[in-house]
DNA sequence: TCTGTAGTTCGATGATATTCGAACTATGGA
DNA sequence: TCCATAGTTCGAATATCATCGAACTACAGA
């Protein structure tokens, strides 16, 4: 599988990342991906069609918050955390940090 | 006109809040009005339509961004700065403080 | 080489949003 | 009372998004 495209911190804008985590699902996975550290897709599905959790793991991709790496024939993504601490000072933190 | 419904700071939903601020221009809006301290609606309008300028506002008001209230004939709007920090401490912060 | 697993991409569908004009409401002033 | 101003609401058109099945790609193991 061709590797995916990661925006650079420099190209984060930040209606994009407020717009990916204003998605319920897309939340959850973020919030699962800062606990666990890293994590495979099919970890976070929570039970979801392949197909849908695909799309939210793209959205997340294009606005920076996630990295994806594949290893054989899973793939592992993990949060940006310090280029979007380093782009958005506070921000992720900021919205990591309130419950539910 | 009747006054508006605004939420209680309990009522904020993040996802609603993040939602509300992915739209350039309602983020243009807020960034204004956190410089401006209160404003009516058409010195924000940036030259959109009055219907146009309205949607955004409620979208603002129903996520508990902004409040407004009427005085004569003007509708004047002002940030809820507070209750957002007490609600999700550091979340507008973060978010305003990004310049561009 | 065959099979299974992990995940992506495509295409369609239904839901939701944005935008705008037009009609409406409410207030203030002449 | 008449008119202008400020803003809302309604309705329709357009766009965008979430969801999902189906087909596809890539890798690992037997």
């Amino acid at each position: 599988m061709r590797p995916f495209k990661h925006p650079t911190a420099s190209e984060f804008v930040l209606e994009r990342v407020l717009y990916a985590l204003s998605d319920p699902v897309r939340l959850e996975i973020v919030r699962r991906l800062a606990a666990l550290g890293e994590a495979s897709c099919s970890e976070l599905d929570g039970g979801r069609p392949k197909s849908s959790v695909s799309h939210h793991f793209r959205v997340l991709r294009d606005a920076g918050l996630v990295c994806t790496r594949s290893v054989g024939t899973t793939h592992i993504n993990s949060l940006r955390s310090e280029e979007m601490n380093a782009r958005f000072p506070g921000l992720l933190e900021a919205i990591l940090s309130q419950r539910e």
